[in-house]
DNA sequence: ATGAAAGCGCTAACAG
DNA sequence: CTGTTAGCGCTTTCAT
């Protein structure tokens, strides 16, 4: 590939003015059909592409929306090992391990996916950016500089950077708790969802003791899921605070080792709780193991609805969120804000959706549940 | 955010000419330190963040690489459902389905994560498209006016694209066949790693009948694999024609179909191998139902090693390809081909990794393996 | 319907 | 080390 035709030699080769090549890429109609059809030809003949910095820098707008999301720190060590001259295959013997499996990817992935839908549907396009701990400023400087707004994960980027890049460009957070009133905002219902999904255990269960499993205590997803469960406890009357509450860091890991203790201890309560589906899964390892029935003996629930809580043994009941809306609702936020900029600040809850399956309801048909397929929480 | 600060409004508060702004930005040392310093703290109080647009414009490069792969067609039918007035909670019971989950998501996730830190690694940005079948040179277009070099998934655009926007900026392909020697390409060693692990079953399991799974006939990553299990069996002196192939589409739904008629008809042969995981996984559901034991009855493997893989009962044998270094390796594919344009055309086949597991090697420790963690296919 | 011309905000020589 | 000065390729009035 030569030096990339511009509009100048399109234009040349077509006999119009630029003006007229620009017109027929932006606004085809306000050119005659005939002349349009004589740049279409030139653009195809000549392999013309427009630039997008010069239509940026004239048009004052990207057309690229950004969205930023924290990574992990293990791709911080990516080697620089070439491929080139690796063996074509490698046999290797793969033993059982019991390592947590790639983190919530899932998470993002499907984040990435509503975001891409939603912003191409509007005429954008997507640039991504993982930050990978470091340089973070660098890199959230760097796609702000790139985009119209950008919409970046909750807790992957300091404050202060966000309100520097906040006097550029249009900036909304997703998930993670409310953040004042300087940001738009989206995120789902945490609380009301673990709620909801203890109050069914309750009034359809009949549950009266519980553990909970819960993850990081810096996490505001698992602080409001666990509010979610006292206030539940508490508009039924119970007391939360009999409840024993176990950390498990929202590892799969941790959560085998706590449920390892519970058999071992003969603690096993009517239902475990879980503030993610990795610890229930971590549960469920344990108690299949160990022959403890689920649900009869004791219910176990989740808390994200990942894939892997519909492929478990049994299927788990989970809160599942709304990752892939997550994404196209930022992706909206973003463009409201465009078009009205002195709207205020926008602040989205979106619902999610408690799914009932065999680790509560069994294997029986329409169990447990009253026929009530659809119910807001009166939270 | 008022209209953002620009160069001219960053000079004339530190008190210095707009080159010298730019040269803190790019070349810091070229800049006494007491003038650096003096200009930063105008770029902070202004919340100055330079445009992309300008810059690309002004430097011939936008510091950014495509990426472009195509997506699930499902994508398309989305709602344009208001997000706002939603019950926060729904609770719902979700009944086993036996359909297929999530399409090679995994796949391209990984190719992306890879991508992504690559890109970033090497001072670009990452611009994301997934195509929803309409629309795809529109979008392609649209990502080659942005970006410095684009890396595209085979098969997801037609030739002629492709070559419209390789006049403008480097194209690699990304998987998939060679496609002549017009654009750099990478891709795994698909027949080898199915080789690899055919001669692992003759040689080491004594596995002289086979069934196997095929997917589409349109997918080179399908025939590629085929092939590789045909070279093996020929390698062995085995005619691969006495072996049955079913096609299952690469769909775990179809494969547990195709199982059932097997265990029905009686017609279990030694092994399956399947062209992928999915496939695979859908023959162990069968399986696990039917009382045949895995792998003392039949043995069984697939082809990907997408996690699914990993957690199955029993977890099975496979093929790994290595999603995340296909990205990286596009990455830096599109770095040398910016660094020195007139170089050959790349070809990289990155290897791939058999991975034995208790589908194919029992509880055994050691098992079935001779000593041999490492070894080159032949072929 | 089309052309002429003025920037958009920044980088990159080139002077000094 | 710092300032001056051309553009980079395109959009967008404003004329015609």
């Amino acid at each position: 590939m030569r030096r990339a035709p511009t509009v100048y030699e399109v234009a040349a080769h077509a006999g119009v003015s630029i003006a007229t090549v620009s017109r027929v890429l932006r606004r085809p109609d306000d050119v005659r059909a005939s002349t349009r059809e004589r740049v279409m030809a030139s653009v195809r003949e000549l392999g013309y592409v427009p630039s997008a910095s010069a239509r940026g820098l004239a048009a004052r707008r990207t057309g690229v929306f950004g969205l930023y999301f924290p990574g992990f720190d293990a791709m911080d060590e990516l080697s620089d090992a070439e491929f080139e001259q690796a063996t074509p295959v490698r046999l290797a013997i793969d033993m059982p391990d019991s390592g947590d499996v790639r983190p919530p990817n899932l998470y993002f992935d499907e984040v990435l996916r509503g975001s891409e839908v939603e912003a191409w549907r509007h005429g954008f396009a997507l640039m991504v950016g993982v930050g990978r701990g470091s340089n973070t400023e660098e890199m959230v400087n760097d796609i702000a500089g790139r985009v119209d707004a950008i919409a970046v994960l909750a807790q992957s980027v300091p404050d202060e950077f966000l309100e520097h890049v906040a006097r550029r460009i249009p900036v909304v957070l997703i998930a993670g708790p409310r953040r004042g009133d300087d940001f738009d905002h989206v995120s789902v219902s945490n609380a009301e969802g673990m709620r909801a999904l203890v109050e069914h255990l309750v009034d359809d269960h009949d549950v009266r003791d519980f553990v909970y499993l819960t993850g990081p205590d810096d996490s505001p997803d698992n602080a409001e899921r666990y509010d979610g469960f006292v206030e539940a406890l508490g508009a039924r009357g119970m007391d939360a605070g009999a409840t024993p509450v176990h950390h498990a860091g929202f590892s799969r890991l941790r959560a085998r080792e706590v449920a390892e203790d519970l058999v071992e201890l003969g603690a096993l309560p009517r239902a475990i709780v879980c503030g993610n589906d990795q610890m229930a899964l971590g549960v469920l390892d344990v108690f299949g193991r160990r022959g403890v029935r689920v649900p009869e003996d004791v219910i176990v629930t989740g808390f994200d609805g990942i894939e892997a809580a519909r492929q478990s043994t049994p299927r788990l009941t989970t809160v599942h969120q709304p990752m892939v809306d997550l994404g196209r609702a930022a992706m909206r936020a973003m463009l409201s804000r465009l078009e009205n900029p002195e709207q205020p600040p926008i602040s989205l809850r979106l619902p999610v959706e408690v799914l009932l399956r065999e680790s509560s309801e069994g294997e029986g048909s329409s169990i447990g549940v009253r026929d009530a397929p659809i119910r807001g929480s009166d939270g």
